[in-house]
DNA sequence: TTATAATCTTAGATTACAGTAACACAAACA
DNA sequence: TGTTTGTGTTACTGTAATCTAAGATTATAA
């Protein structure tokens, strides 16, 4: 691989400095990074290990600290991204065109899994995790196509190098005001269980709630959602985005 | 390790003898045995080393014959294979049993595409090659259902774990007779340049064709197929399968 | 300001997978 | 009967990706 591609090897065939293979795990730690910076986190060592053990299929592994270090070593020195003097990590032009790919890959494959294969929900964030690497640039312009250019992963979040545009400024739940009628926006996708709760309930995009009860003491938050009464904690509500809902 | 995964990491987990995660290598080799097996080929080293070049993606790497001989020796460890006195390779039942699954996720993965992301003839090969080895257990099952159970790949071959019954005796295109209306039961799949002509020719599994020629001397087999005459050489026939149409 | 806690690095090891180079053995032929 | 050719093995090397254990550095806080 590798690699697939173990994947498949890379090794360090810097030739071609356009087409570069990588590695699914540089992919994965790309796809990692990105993420994070996409809710605005800063991204350190110690982050990027904790956010890497919420992968599926990872179950743990390639978290410890010095194999991330070498990681981030090994990307540095392929020009994916930059280290500065706080030790914060930075993708560069380079590596943020990588990490693109890889997330429009992953939230295509979860269009496609759920769309086409009949994938339930709360299950295609873990076979799009798989799939995503196995995608070539052919057949992502052919699910693409089939899908008839989607421009958001069934749980809310962009497919980048699409045109969406928001539909309104979203926030999170726990910052919600009681009574509020609000339209969920996007559903935090790693822990399976918490999405099965969510998928179960019908706590997804696109659907209507309404704020019973955010309270900060009990560490809980209430609301309707499609007829039926939802409890979450006030800290997965931090990960739920809502929004106004367009009338 | 993609790779890949990775693949990812098998690291002798020889904890649960079942379920047991095979790396993508390893995942190949016994993809290639099991077709050197279905075309009655004695399976040894140099042989699999050459069939691996085939495989796409590879591009030759991975052929060379020590490494070929100590991921023959990883996989016999695992009891995934026993190497005779004569050399010669053989799957155990433990080591058929992955060998089918991987060929059943390729020839699946191969329905897919064409059937469902409208992905070209001529490009399936390659691309189920990819996502052979990101198909989970649960995906494979969605698959299947969603595509009514198929039992044969695009290119006519069987995938294992169905219940297909041949349709009729098939043979190879070069010991036909002159003059035989006949029917393309497979193709060849591994050459790229060749599965290109053979469909843009149309021959290709179901279709019926005429002989007209089959020369040793000149090396050349010449038929019609669907009122356009198509020419291959005589050793391309030996892996074109055809039999009498049922009528 | 010094002690503690958080964060990162170094050192050393392992496994899988890849390669060359060189040697051993067996079969085939002439 | 040797010599060539094909086939497999040994020995050594290298990279990617993982780990644990211990050390170094930097913040935070008492």
């Amino acid at each position: 691989m590798v690699r697939a591609r173990s994947r498949t090897s890379t090794k360090t065939d810097n030739v071609s400095p356009s087409r570069q293979r990588l590695s699914m795990t540089a992919e994965n730690y790309l796809l990692s990074i990105y993420r994070l910076h996409e809710e605005d986190a800063i991204v350190t060592l110690t982050q990027l290990a904790e956010h890497l053990k919420m992968l599926p299929e990872g179950e743990g592994l390639g978290t410890s600290l010095p194999t991330v270090g070498g990681m981030i070593r090994r990307l540095e020195r392929e020009g994916m991204l930059a280290v500065d003097a706080k030790k914060q990590l930075s993708l560069t032009r380079k590596g943020s065109r990588h990490a693109e790919s890889i997330v429009r890959r992953h939230r295509l494959a979860e269009r496609m899994v759920v769309d086409m294969l009949d994938v339930e929900l709360h299950r295609a964030h873990i076979e799009a995790h798989l799939l995503e690497h196995a995608i070539s640039p052919y057949l992502e312009e052919r699910i693409m196509k089939k899908l008839g250019m989607p421009t958001l992963s069934p749980f809310g979040y962009p497919i980048p190098g699409t045109d969406y545009v928001e539909k309104g400024v979203s926030f999170r739940l726990n910052e919600a005001e009681i009574g509020q009628q609000l339209e969920i926006d996007k559903i935090p996708v790693d822990d399976e269980v918490l999405l099965e709760h969510l998928v179960r309930n019908q706590v997804i995009p696109g659907n209507e709630i309404e704020v019973n009860e955010i309270n900060t003491s009990t560490g809980i938050i209430s609301f309707r959602c499609m007829g039926e009464g939802v409890v979450v904690g006030y800290q997965v509500g931090q990960f739920i985005w809502v929004r106004s809902p367009v009338e």
